[in-house]
RNA sequence: UCCCCGAUAGCUCAGCGGUAGAGCGGGUGGCUGUUAACCACUAGGCCGCAGGUUCGAAUCCUGCUCGGGGAGCCA
Protein backbone atom coordinates (compact mmCIF):
# COMPACT_ATOMS: atom_id res chain seq x y z
CA UNK A 1 0.00 0.00 0.00
CA UNK A 2 1.87 3.05 -1.55
CA UNK A 3 -1.32 5.53 0.22
CA UNK A 4 -2.91 5.87 3.37
CA UNK A 5 -6.06 6.00 1.43
CA UNK A 6 -5.98 3.51 -1.52
CA UNK A 7 -6.99 0.24 -0.75
CA UNK A 8 -4.82 -2.91 -0.27
CA UNK A 9 -5.60 -4.15 -3.81
CA UNK A 10 -5.58 -0.99 -5.46
CA UNK A 11 -2.87 1.46 -7.13
CA UNK A 12 -2.86 5.03 -5.38
CA UNK A 13 -3.61 6.79 -8.67
CA UNK A 14 -6.65 4.98 -9.88
CA UNK A 15 -9.11 6.36 -6.83
CA UNK A 16 -9.38 9.86 -9.26
CA UNK A 17 -11.21 8.48 -11.45
CA UNK A 18 -13.10 5.37 -10.15
CA UNK A 19 -15.56 4.64 -7.16
CA UNK A 20 -14.93 2.47 -4.05
CA UNK A 21 -16.47 -0.74 -5.60
CA UNK A 22 -14.30 -0.51 -9.15
CA UNK A 23 -11.21 0.19 -6.79
CA UNK A 24 -12.00 -3.09 -5.39
CA UNK A 25 -11.44 -5.40 -8.50
CA UNK A 26 -8.29 -7.73 -9.28
CA UNK A 27 -6.68 -6.70 -12.04
CA UNK A 28 -7.88 -8.84 -14.89
CA UNK A 29 -5.53 -9.81 -17.54
CA UNK A 30 -6.43 -8.96 -21.19
CA UNK A 31 -5.39 -12.38 -21.91
CA UNK A 32 -7.57 -14.00 -20.26
CA UNK A 33 -10.56 -11.43 -20.53
CA UNK A 34 -10.18 -11.60 -24.11
CA UNK A 35 -9.97 -15.52 -23.78
CA UNK A 36 -12.75 -16.76 -20.83
CA UNK A 37 -14.02 -12.98 -19.53
CA UNK A 38 -18.22 -13.50 -19.71
CA UNK A 39 -20.47 -10.87 -20.51
CA UNK A 40 -21.51 -8.79 -17.25
CA UNK A 41 -18.09 -9.72 -15.51
CA UNK A 42 -16.66 -6.45 -13.70
CA UNK A 43 -12.88 -6.16 -14.62
CA UNK A 44 -10.19 -3.85 -14.17
CA UNK A 45 -7.31 -3.37 -16.47
CA UNK A 46 -4.62 -1.81 -16.21
CA UNK A 47 -2.35 -0.95 -19.93
CA UNK A 48 -1.62 1.71 -22.73
CA UNK A 49 -3.42 2.43 -25.79
CA UNK A 50 -2.51 1.02 -28.85
CA UNK A 51 -4.91 3.03 -30.68
CA UNK A 52 -7.98 5.31 -30.79
CA UNK A 53 -11.11 5.31 -33.15
CA UNK A 54 -13.50 7.91 -32.99
CA UNK A 55 -16.98 8.10 -34.24
CA UNK A 56 -20.11 10.91 -33.71
CA UNK A 57 -21.56 9.27 -31.13
CA UNK A 58 -18.61 6.74 -29.64
CA UNK A 59 -15.03 6.31 -29.23
CA UNK A 60 -13.57 2.74 -29.25
CA UNK A 61 -9.95 2.46 -27.94
CA UNK A 62 -7.84 -0.33 -28.39
CA UNK A 63 -6.08 -1.68 -25.40
CA UNK A 64 -3.03 -3.79 -24.71
CA UNK A 65 -1.10 -4.91 -21.94
CA UNK A 66 1.41 -7.40 -23.10
CA UNK A 67 -0.14 -10.23 -22.27
CA UNK A 68 -1.53 -11.33 -25.11
CA UNK A 69 -0.58 -9.89 -29.24
CA UNK A 70 -4.39 -8.95 -28.96
CA UNK A 71 -6.34 -5.80 -27.62
CA UNK A 72 -8.72 -5.54 -25.67
CA UNK A 73 -11.28 -2.67 -27.32
CA UNK A 74 -12.67 -0.55 -25.04
CA UNK A 75 -16.50 1.36 -26.09
CA UNK A 76 -16.87 4.67 -24.81
CA UNK A 77 -20.59 6.39 -25.64
CA UNK A 78 -20.08 9.70 -26.22
CA UNK A 79 -22.30 10.18 -22.91
CA UNK A 80 -20.48 8.54 -21.18
CA UNK A 81 -19.08 10.27 -18.04
CA UNK A 82 -15.69 9.49 -19.25
CA UNK A 83 -15.86 10.20 -22.39
CA UNK A 84 -13.57 13.13 -22.10
CA UNK A 85 -10.79 10.64 -20.86
CA UNK A 86 -11.28 8.50 -23.44
CA UNK A 87 -10.88 11.50 -25.84
CA UNK A 88 -7.75 12.40 -24.51
CA UNK A 89 -6.55 8.39 -24.62
CA UNK A 90 -3.99 9.16 -27.59
CA UNK A 91 -1.79 6.43 -29.18
CA UNK A 92 0.58 5.10 -26.33
CA UNK A 93 -1.13 6.79 -23.40
CA UNK A 94 -1.57 4.84 -20.03
CA UNK A 95 -4.19 4.29 -18.08
CA UNK A 96 -6.69 2.01 -15.81
CA UNK A 97 -10.18 1.23 -17.00
CA UNK A 98 -12.81 -0.43 -15.04
CA UNK A 99 -16.19 -1.49 -16.12
CA UNK A 100 -18.62 -4.26 -17.35
CA UNK A 101 -17.96 -6.27 -20.09
CA UNK A 102 -20.45 -6.97 -23.05
CA UNK A 103 -20.52 -8.89 -25.83
CA UNK A 104 -19.24 -7.36 -28.62
CA UNK A 105 -22.04 -5.78 -31.57
CA UNK A 106 -19.23 -5.80 -34.18
CA UNK A 107 -16.80 -8.18 -35.58
CA UNK A 108 -13.64 -8.99 -34.43
CA UNK A 109 -13.90 -9.48 -30.82
CA UNK A 110 -15.92 -11.53 -28.85
CA UNK A 111 -16.15 -8.78 -25.72
CA UNK A 112 -15.32 -5.60 -25.51
CA UNK A 113 -15.21 -3.73 -22.20
CA UNK A 114 -17.14 -0.44 -21.25
CA UNK A 115 -15.59 1.57 -18.79
CA UNK A 116 -17.67 3.49 -15.90
CA UNK A 117 -14.28 4.97 -14.65
CA UNK A 118 -11.11 5.45 -17.00
CA UNK A 119 -8.21 6.78 -15.41
CA UNK A 120 -5.63 8.71 -18.17
CA UNK A 121 -2.61 8.24 -16.14
CA UNK A 122 -0.53 10.24 -18.99
CA UNK A 123 -2.12 11.22 -22.07
CA UNK A 124 1.18 10.53 -24.69
CA UNK A 125 1.86 13.44 -26.59
CA UNK A 126 1.28 13.08 -30.27
CA UNK A 127 5.25 12.66 -30.92
CA UNK A 128 5.31 9.37 -29.73
CA UNK A 129 7.30 7.91 -31.82
CA UNK A 130 5.27 4.45 -31.91
CA UNK A 131 2.43 5.79 -33.94
CA UNK A 132 -0.27 3.69 -35.56
CA UNK A 133 1.14 2.54 -38.82
CA UNK A 134 3.88 0.30 -40.29
CA UNK A 135 7.34 1.03 -38.99
CA UNK A 136 11.00 -0.78 -40.63
CA UNK A 137 12.82 -2.89 -38.03
CA UNK A 138 15.36 -0.57 -38.75
CA UNK A 139 13.66 2.46 -37.26
CA UNK A 140 11.91 -0.02 -34.57
CA UNK A 141 16.09 -1.17 -33.61
CA UNK A 142 16.87 2.71 -32.69
CA UNK A 143 13.91 3.39 -29.99
CA UNK A 144 14.77 -0.43 -28.26
CA UNK A 145 12.78 0.69 -25.29
CA UNK A 146 9.69 1.43 -27.08
CA UNK A 147 9.44 -0.98 -29.65
CA UNK A 148 8.41 -4.07 -27.23
CA UNK A 149 5.47 -2.10 -27.45
CA UNK A 150 4.56 -3.04 -30.86
CA UNK A 151 2.97 -6.03 -31.91
CA UNK A 152 6.00 -7.54 -33.78
CA UNK A 153 8.51 -7.26 -30.82
CA UNK A 154 5.93 -8.03 -28.27
CA UNK A 155 5.05 -11.78 -29.80
CA UNK A 156 9.36 -11.86 -30.13
CA UNK A 157 9.03 -11.15 -26.45
CA UNK A 158 6.29 -13.76 -25.96
CA UNK A 159 8.27 -16.23 -27.69
CA UNK A 160 11.62 -15.65 -26.29
CA UNK A 161 10.33 -15.83 -23.07
CA UNK A 162 8.25 -19.76 -23.65
CA UNK A 163 11.08 -20.90 -25.38
CA UNK A 164 13.72 -19.90 -22.59
CA UNK A 165 10.98 -21.89 -20.10
CA UNK A 166 11.00 -24.78 -22.63
CA UNK A 167 14.58 -25.20 -22.61
CA UNK A 168 14.92 -25.42 -18.92
CA UNK A 169 12.02 -27.58 -18.98
CA UNK A 170 13.42 -29.70 -21.50
CA UNK A 171 16.61 -30.56 -19.56
CA UNK A 172 14.49 -30.42 -16.28
CA UNK A 173 12.68 -33.06 -17.12
CA UNK A 174 15.13 -35.21 -18.22
CA UNK A 175 16.87 -34.98 -14.98
CA UNK A 176 19.53 -32.37 -16.54
CA UNK A 177 21.84 -30.74 -13.37
CA UNK A 178 21.91 -27.10 -14.16
CA UNK A 179 25.30 -26.07 -14.43
CA UNK A 180 25.34 -21.94 -14.07
CA UNK A 181 29.11 -21.80 -15.92
CA UNK A 182 31.30 -18.96 -14.50
CA UNK A 183 30.78 -15.69 -16.91
CA UNK A 184 34.46 -14.59 -16.52
CA UNK A 185 36.84 -17.17 -17.15
CA UNK A 186 40.54 -17.32 -17.87
CA UNK A 187 40.20 -20.03 -20.82
CA UNK A 188 40.46 -18.44 -24.07
CA UNK A 189 42.42 -21.51 -26.13
CA UNK A 190 39.63 -22.84 -27.42
CA UNK A 191 39.19 -21.43 -30.81
CA UNK A 192 35.64 -20.36 -30.04
CA UNK A 193 35.88 -16.58 -30.27
CA UNK A 194 38.17 -13.47 -29.54
CA UNK A 195 37.35 -12.45 -26.11
CA UNK A 196 36.09 -9.35 -24.15
CA UNK A 197 38.81 -8.57 -21.65
CA UNK A 198 37.92 -7.95 -18.20
CA UNK A 199 40.52 -6.28 -15.97
CA UNK A 200 40.52 -3.02 -13.41
CA UNK A 201 43.56 -1.88 -14.28
CA UNK A 202 44.01 1.63 -15.01
CA UNK A 203 43.40 1.42 -19.01
CA UNK A 204 43.82 5.42 -19.18
CA UNK A 205 47.15 5.79 -17.29
CA UNK A 206 48.89 2.55 -19.07
CA UNK A 207 48.19 4.35 -22.08
CA UNK A 208 49.93 7.08 -21.26
CA UNK A 209 52.93 5.13 -19.90
CA UNK A 210 54.71 3.15 -22.03
CA UNK A 211 56.03 -0.30 -20.91
CA UNK A 212 55.36 -3.80 -20.65
CA UNK A 213 51.78 -4.82 -19.29
CA UNK A 214 52.19 -6.68 -15.89
CA UNK A 215 48.91 -8.87 -15.93
CA UNK A 216 50.11 -10.10 -12.38
CA UNK A 217 49.14 -6.70 -11.19
CA UNK A 218 45.44 -6.99 -12.40
CA UNK A 219 42.46 -8.42 -10.55
CA UNK A 220 42.72 -11.85 -10.90
CA UNK A 221 46.97 -12.20 -11.58
CA UNK A 222 46.47 -13.08 -14.93
CA UNK A 223 44.30 -12.21 -18.39
CA UNK A 224 40.82 -13.16 -17.48
CA UNK A 225 37.95 -12.34 -19.75
CA UNK A 226 33.87 -13.17 -20.44
CA UNK A 227 33.42 -16.50 -21.21
CA UNK A 228 33.05 -17.74 -24.68
CA UNK A 229 31.96 -20.97 -24.21
CA UNK A 230 30.77 -23.09 -21.01
CA UNK A 231 31.57 -26.30 -22.59
CA UNK A 232 35.01 -27.16 -21.06
CA UNK A 233 32.86 -26.02 -17.35
CA UNK A 234 30.12 -28.55 -18.56
CA UNK A 235 32.37 -31.51 -19.12
CA UNK A 236 33.01 -31.05 -15.40
CA UNK A 237 29.97 -31.21 -14.64
CA UNK A 238 28.77 -34.36 -17.25
CA UNK A 239 31.38 -36.17 -15.43
CA UNK A 240 30.18 -36.33 -11.69
CA UNK A 241 26.29 -35.92 -12.94
CA UNK A 242 25.96 -37.71 -15.96
CA UNK A 243 23.72 -35.11 -17.94
CA UNK A 244 24.13 -31.53 -17.35
CA UNK A 245 23.28 -28.04 -19.15
CA UNK A 246 24.44 -24.42 -19.49
CA UNK A 247 22.20 -21.97 -20.11
CA UNK A 248 23.60 -18.50 -19.95
CA UNK A 249 25.13 -15.29 -21.85
CA UNK A 250 28.37 -15.33 -23.97
CA UNK A 251 29.94 -13.22 -25.20
CA UNK A 252 32.48 -13.26 -28.19
CA UNK A 253 34.29 -10.05 -29.51
CA UNK A 254 34.40 -11.21 -33.25
CA UNK A 255 33.68 -7.38 -35.18
CA UNK A 256 31.23 -9.70 -36.84
CA UNK A 257 28.51 -7.30 -39.11
CA UNK A 258 25.97 -10.08 -40.17
CA UNK A 259 22.45 -10.90 -39.31
CA UNK A 260 23.24 -13.74 -37.62
CA UNK A 261 25.82 -12.58 -34.76
CA UNK A 262 25.94 -10.45 -31.44
CA UNK A 263 28.56 -9.57 -29.14
CA UNK A 264 26.22 -10.93 -26.16
CA UNK A 265 23.65 -14.17 -27.03
CA UNK A 266 22.60 -16.99 -25.01
CA UNK A 267 23.74 -19.81 -25.53
CA UNK A 268 22.61 -23.42 -24.46
CA UNK A 269 25.21 -26.46 -23.67
CA UNK A 270 24.33 -29.78 -22.77
CA UNK A 271 26.82 -32.28 -21.93
CA UNK A 272 26.22 -35.83 -21.76
CA UNK A 273 28.56 -38.81 -20.27
CA UNK A 274 28.63 -42.23 -21.30
CA UNK A 275 26.97 -40.99 -24.75
CA UNK A 276 28.55 -41.07 -28.35
CA UNK A 277 27.27 -39.24 -31.25
CA UNK A 278 25.03 -40.65 -32.35
CA UNK A 279 23.70 -40.23 -28.74
CA UNK A 280 24.16 -36.55 -29.23
CA UNK A 281 22.35 -35.91 -32.39
CA UNK A 282 19.29 -37.89 -31.06
CA UNK A 283 19.54 -35.03 -27.98
CA UNK A 284 19.70 -32.23 -30.30
CA UNK A 285 16.87 -33.66 -32.75
CA UNK A 286 14.58 -33.73 -29.38
CA UNK A 287 15.61 -30.68 -28.01
CA UNK A 288 14.92 -28.92 -30.85
CA UNK A 289 11.17 -30.67 -31.61
CA UNK A 290 10.43 -30.46 -27.99
CA UNK A 291 10.67 -26.71 -27.15
CA UNK A 292 9.50 -25.80 -31.16
CA UNK A 293 6.27 -27.85 -30.21
CA UNK A 294 5.60 -26.78 -26.67
CA UNK A 295 6.14 -22.83 -27.75
CA UNK A 296 3.70 -23.43 -30.96
CA UNK A 297 1.09 -24.58 -28.07
CA UNK A 298 1.61 -21.72 -25.80
CA UNK A 299 2.20 -19.47 -28.40
CA UNK A 300 -0.23 -19.86 -30.71
CA UNK A 301 -1.61 -16.62 -31.47
CA UNK A 302 1.96 -15.09 -31.86
CA UNK A 303 3.10 -17.85 -34.21
CA UNK A 304 0.16 -17.18 -36.39
CA UNK A 305 0.80 -13.65 -36.47
CA UNK A 306 4.36 -14.60 -37.49
CA UNK A 307 3.11 -16.69 -40.18
CA UNK A 308 0.80 -13.46 -41.33
CA UNK A 309 3.11 -10.99 -41.21
CA UNK A 310 6.72 -11.75 -40.99
CA UNK A 311 7.51 -15.57 -42.96
CA UNK A 312 4.28 -16.88 -44.82
CA UNK A 313 5.10 -20.32 -44.69
CA UNK A 314 6.39 -20.44 -41.37
CA UNK A 315 4.11 -22.54 -39.62
CA UNK A 316 4.33 -25.38 -42.78
CA UNK A 317 8.34 -25.13 -42.21
CA UNK A 318 7.69 -25.79 -38.59
CA UNK A 319 5.77 -28.73 -38.66
CA UNK A 320 7.30 -30.10 -41.37
CA UNK A 321 10.51 -29.86 -38.86
CA UNK A 322 8.41 -31.65 -35.64
CA UNK A 323 7.27 -34.60 -38.24
CA UNK A 324 9.72 -35.60 -40.22
CA UNK A 325 13.26 -36.94 -38.56
CA UNK A 326 16.35 -35.18 -39.33
CA UNK A 327 18.69 -36.48 -42.10
CA UNK A 328 22.58 -37.11 -41.33
CA UNK A 329 25.22 -37.53 -43.66
CA UNK A 330 28.97 -37.09 -43.09
CA UNK A 331 30.88 -34.23 -44.42
CA UNK A 332 32.65 -36.56 -47.04
CA UNK A 333 29.17 -37.45 -48.52
CA UNK A 334 27.88 -33.25 -48.27
CA UNK A 335 31.50 -33.05 -50.19
CA UNK A 336 30.42 -35.21 -52.80
CA UNK A 337 26.89 -34.09 -52.87
CA UNK A 338 28.37 -30.65 -53.74
CA UNK A 339 30.77 -31.87 -56.07
CA UNK A 340 27.76 -33.34 -58.13
CA UNK A 341 25.38 -30.12 -57.56
CA UNK A 342 26.49 -28.21 -60.80
CA UNK A 343 26.21 -24.94 -58.71
CA UNK A 344 27.96 -22.54 -59.49
CA UNK A 345 29.94 -21.90 -56.20
CA UNK A 346 31.47 -18.88 -55.76
CA UNK A 347 34.27 -20.75 -53.33
CA UNK A 348 35.61 -24.04 -54.56
CA UNK A 349 34.10 -27.41 -53.20
CA UNK A 350 37.20 -29.43 -51.91
CA UNK A 351 37.48 -32.16 -49.22
CA UNK A 352 39.54 -30.54 -46.18
CA UNK A 353 38.29 -27.05 -46.95
CA UNK A 354 35.47 -25.81 -44.62
CA UNK A 355 31.70 -25.89 -45.77
CA UNK A 356 30.84 -22.10 -46.73
CA UNK A 357 27.26 -20.54 -46.16
CA UNK A 358 26.45 -20.78 -49.93
CA UNK A 359 27.54 -25.23 -49.69
CA UNK A 360 25.68 -25.49 -46.21
CA UNK A 361 22.64 -23.84 -47.89
CA UNK A 362 22.35 -25.29 -50.89
CA UNK A 363 22.61 -28.73 -49.12
CA UNK A 364 20.13 -27.36 -46.34
CA UNK A 365 17.76 -25.89 -48.58
CA UNK A 366 17.85 -27.44 -52.20
CA UNK A 367 19.82 -30.90 -51.49
CA UNK A 368 17.77 -31.92 -48.36
CA UNK A 369 15.11 -29.40 -47.89
CA UNK A 370 14.74 -30.12 -43.88
CA UNK A 371 17.22 -30.14 -40.96
CA UNK A 372 20.12 -32.24 -41.51
CA UNK A 373 23.28 -32.84 -39.38
CA UNK A 374 26.44 -33.34 -40.84
CA UNK A 375 28.96 -35.27 -39.28
CA UNK A 376 32.52 -36.36 -38.99
CA UNK A 377 34.20 -33.24 -40.33
CA UNK A 378 38.38 -33.24 -41.28
CA UNK A 379 40.35 -32.86 -37.97
CA UNK A 380 41.84 -29.39 -39.16
CA UNK A 381 39.31 -27.76 -39.41
CA UNK A 382 37.63 -28.26 -36.03
CA UNK A 383 38.67 -27.82 -31.89
CA UNK A 384 41.07 -29.72 -30.36
CA UNK A 385 38.69 -31.26 -27.78
CA UNK A 386 36.76 -33.25 -30.37
CA UNK A 387 37.19 -37.08 -30.25
CA UNK A 388 39.32 -38.47 -33.14
CA UNK A 389 37.49 -41.26 -35.38
CA UNK A 390 39.21 -44.65 -36.39
CA UNK A 391 40.30 -42.91 -39.81
CA UNK A 392 42.98 -40.80 -38.32
CA UNK A 393 41.58 -37.92 -40.10
CA UNK A 394 38.17 -37.11 -39.51
CA UNK A 395 36.86 -35.77 -35.77
CA UNK A 396 33.14 -37.35 -34.30
CA UNK A 397 31.80 -33.52 -35.25
CA UNK A 398 28.13 -32.42 -35.70
CA UNK A 399 26.64 -29.33 -37.12
CA UNK A 400 22.83 -29.10 -37.32
CA UNK A 401 22.32 -26.82 -40.46
CA UNK A 402 18.52 -25.42 -40.94
CA UNK A 403 17.17 -23.96 -44.55
CA UNK A 404 16.57 -20.51 -43.80
CA UNK A 405 19.57 -19.89 -41.38
CA UNK A 406 22.47 -22.13 -41.40
CA UNK A 407 24.22 -23.61 -38.84
CA UNK A 408 21.65 -23.64 -35.65
CA UNK A 409 23.70 -26.05 -33.69
CA UNK A 410 27.58 -27.32 -33.29
CA UNK A 411 28.45 -30.00 -31.61
CA UNK A 412 30.65 -33.49 -30.97
CA UNK A 413 31.88 -35.82 -28.86
CA UNK A 414 34.76 -35.41 -26.73
CA UNK A 415 37.82 -37.06 -26.98
CA UNK A 416 38.37 -38.86 -23.84
CA UNK A 417 41.16 -41.02 -24.16
CA UNK A 418 44.31 -38.75 -22.33
CA UNK A 419 46.67 -39.53 -24.93
CA UNK A 420 45.12 -38.75 -28.04
CA UNK A 421 43.81 -35.49 -26.35
CA UNK A 422 47.23 -34.32 -25.51
CA UNK A 423 48.87 -35.28 -28.63
CA UNK A 424 45.88 -33.19 -30.30
CA UNK A 425 46.89 -30.33 -27.82
CA UNK A 426 50.98 -30.74 -28.75
CA UNK A 427 50.23 -30.71 -32.50
CA UNK A 428 48.18 -27.80 -31.89
CA UNK A 429 50.83 -26.16 -29.68
CA UNK A 430 47.65 -25.23 -26.93
CA UNK A 431 49.84 -24.58 -23.52
CA UNK A 432 48.65 -27.77 -21.32
CA UNK A 433 49.51 -26.71 -17.68
CA UNK A 434 46.66 -24.27 -18.26
CA UNK A 435 44.32 -27.38 -19.12
CA UNK A 436 45.32 -29.45 -16.57
CA UNK A 437 42.38 -29.56 -14.76
CA UNK A 438 40.98 -30.57 -18.48
CA UNK A 439 43.04 -33.05 -18.86
CA UNK A 440 41.94 -34.40 -15.50
CA UNK A 441 38.98 -35.52 -16.41
CA UNK A 442 40.63 -38.14 -18.54
CA UNK A 443 42.87 -39.31 -15.90
CA UNK A 444 40.38 -39.57 -13.45
CA UNK A 445 37.31 -41.74 -13.78
CA UNK A 446 36.73 -40.73 -17.80
CA UNK A 447 34.31 -42.07 -20.10
CA UNK A 448 32.64 -41.15 -23.68
CA UNK A 449 30.92 -38.01 -23.72
CA UNK A 450 28.98 -35.48 -25.83
CA UNK A 451 27.65 -32.28 -26.15
CA UNK A 452 26.47 -29.43 -28.15
CA UNK A 453 25.99 -25.86 -27.98
CA UNK A 454 22.67 -23.81 -29.41
CA UNK A 455 22.94 -20.10 -29.83
CA UNK A 456 19.33 -19.64 -28.18
CA UNK A 457 18.87 -16.41 -30.69
CA UNK A 458 19.28 -18.60 -33.80
CA UNK A 459 16.56 -20.95 -32.58
CA UNK A 460 14.62 -17.75 -31.97
CA UNK A 461 14.92 -16.20 -34.93
CA UNK A 462 14.36 -19.64 -36.90
CA UNK A 463 11.22 -20.28 -35.15
CA UNK A 464 9.63 -16.81 -35.73
CA UNK A 465 10.92 -16.25 -39.20
CA UNK A 466 12.63 -13.13 -37.82
CA UNK A 467 15.83 -12.18 -39.92
CA UNK A 468 17.82 -10.30 -37.97
CA UNK A 469 19.21 -11.18 -34.33
CA UNK A 470 19.23 -7.69 -33.85
CA UNK A 471 15.31 -7.77 -33.67
CA UNK A 472 14.77 -11.20 -31.15
CA UNK A 473 17.19 -9.97 -28.35
CA UNK A 474 15.74 -6.74 -26.23
CA UNK A 475 18.91 -4.87 -26.51
CA UNK A 476 21.31 -6.28 -28.43
CA UNK A 477 24.85 -5.38 -28.53
CA UNK A 478 27.01 -5.26 -32.04
CA UNK A 479 30.33 -3.89 -32.80
CA UNK A 480 29.74 0.02 -32.00
CA UNK A 481 25.79 -0.58 -30.58
CA UNK A 482 25.62 -0.64 -26.55
CA UNK A 483 22.51 1.36 -26.29
CA UNK A 484 19.99 1.16 -23.81
C1' U B 1 37.73 -6.53 -41.39
C1' C B 2 36.29 -6.76 -46.82
C1' C B 3 32.52 -5.92 -50.86
C1' C B 4 27.96 -3.63 -52.42
C1' C B 5 23.68 -0.23 -51.43
C1' G B 6 21.62 3.85 -48.98
C1' A B 7 20.93 8.87 -46.14
C1' U B 8 15.03 14.20 -48.73
C1' A B 9 8.84 15.92 -43.62
C1' G B 10 7.81 12.24 -37.29
C1' C B 11 7.92 7.27 -40.46
C1' U B 12 8.30 4.88 -45.54
C1' C B 13 9.84 6.75 -49.97
C1' A B 14 9.61 9.51 -55.07
C1' G B 15 12.28 13.51 -57.33
C1' C B 16 18.49 12.67 -60.17
C1' G B 17 21.25 20.04 -63.01
C1' G B 18 16.44 25.03 -63.15
C1' U B 19 10.74 27.54 -57.30
C1' A B 20 10.75 20.81 -52.22
C1' G B 21 6.74 16.16 -53.41
C1' A B 22 3.46 11.74 -52.14
C1' G B 23 1.53 8.09 -48.81
C1' C B 24 1.20 7.06 -43.79
C1' G B 25 1.40 9.36 -39.00
C1' G B 26 0.10 14.26 -36.25
C1' G B 27 -3.58 18.52 -35.63
C1' U B 28 -8.67 20.52 -36.68
C1' G B 29 -13.60 19.56 -38.31
C1' G B 30 -17.22 15.93 -40.08
C1' C B 31 -19.30 11.00 -39.89
C1' U B 32 -25.20 6.57 -35.56
C1' G B 33 -20.37 0.56 -33.76
C1' U B 34 -15.36 1.35 -35.50
C1' U B 35 -11.45 -2.41 -35.85
C1' A B 36 -5.00 -0.94 -41.25
C1' A B 37 -12.08 2.89 -39.95
C1' C B 38 -13.80 6.55 -43.47
C1' C B 39 -14.32 11.97 -45.65
C1' A B 40 -12.44 17.11 -45.78
C1' C B 41 -8.98 20.69 -44.43
C1' U B 42 -4.21 21.71 -42.26
C1' A B 43 0.77 22.16 -40.11
C1' G B 44 5.34 20.14 -40.94
C1' G B 45 12.09 20.43 -44.50
C1' C B 46 20.07 23.20 -42.84
C1' C B 47 17.38 17.35 -49.01
C1' G B 48 23.27 13.47 -43.19
C1' C B 49 28.06 16.70 -42.56
C1' A B 50 32.28 19.28 -45.06
C1' G B 51 34.51 20.67 -49.44
C1' G B 52 34.46 20.90 -54.94
C1' U B 53 32.34 21.41 -60.23
C1' U B 54 28.55 24.81 -62.32
C1' C B 55 25.35 30.92 -64.09
C1' G B 56 22.61 27.51 -60.96
C1' A B 57 23.38 21.34 -56.88
C1' A B 58 18.57 17.45 -53.14
C1' U B 59 20.44 15.99 -58.07
C1' C B 60 27.32 15.54 -60.54
C1' C B 61 32.47 14.68 -57.96
C1' U B 62 35.64 13.88 -53.35
C1' G B 63 36.14 13.03 -48.19
C1' C B 64 33.77 12.03 -43.57
C1' U B 65 29.77 10.23 -40.40
C1' C B 66 25.78 7.04 -39.77
C1' G B 67 22.52 3.01 -41.39
C1' G B 68 21.30 -1.54 -44.24
C1' G B 69 22.58 -6.09 -46.90
C1' G B 70 26.27 -9.79 -48.29
C1' A B 71 31.11 -12.29 -47.04
C1' G B 72 34.57 -13.97 -43.37
C1' C B 73 34.61 -15.56 -38.11
C1' C B 74 30.79 -18.52 -35.58
C1' A B 75 26.20 -19.97 -32.12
Amino acid sequence: MRKGRACARCTPWCSRGSSMAERDLPRGRIVDILARGEPGTAVRVEGWVRTRRDSKGVTFLELNDGSCLANLQAVVDAASPVASAAAAASTGSSLVASGRLVASQGQGQRVELVPAALTLLQAAPPDYPLQKKRHSFEFLRSIAHLRVRSNTFGAVARVRNALFYATHRFFQERGFIFLQAPIITASDAEGAGEMFRVTTLDLERLAREAGALDWHADFFGRKAGLTVSGQLEAEVYALAFHDTYTFGPTFRAENSNTTRHAAEFWMIEPEIAFADLADNRALAEAFIKTVIGQTRETCAEDYAFFEQRIEPGLLAKLDGLLNAPFETITYSEAIGLLEAAGEPFEFPVAWGHDLQSEHERYLAEKKIGRPVFVIDYPKDIKAFYMRMNDDGRTVAAMDLLVPGLGEIIGGSQREERLEPLRARMAALRLPQEEYDWYLDLRRYGTVPHAGFGVGFERLLMYVTGMQNIRDVIPFPRTPGHVEF
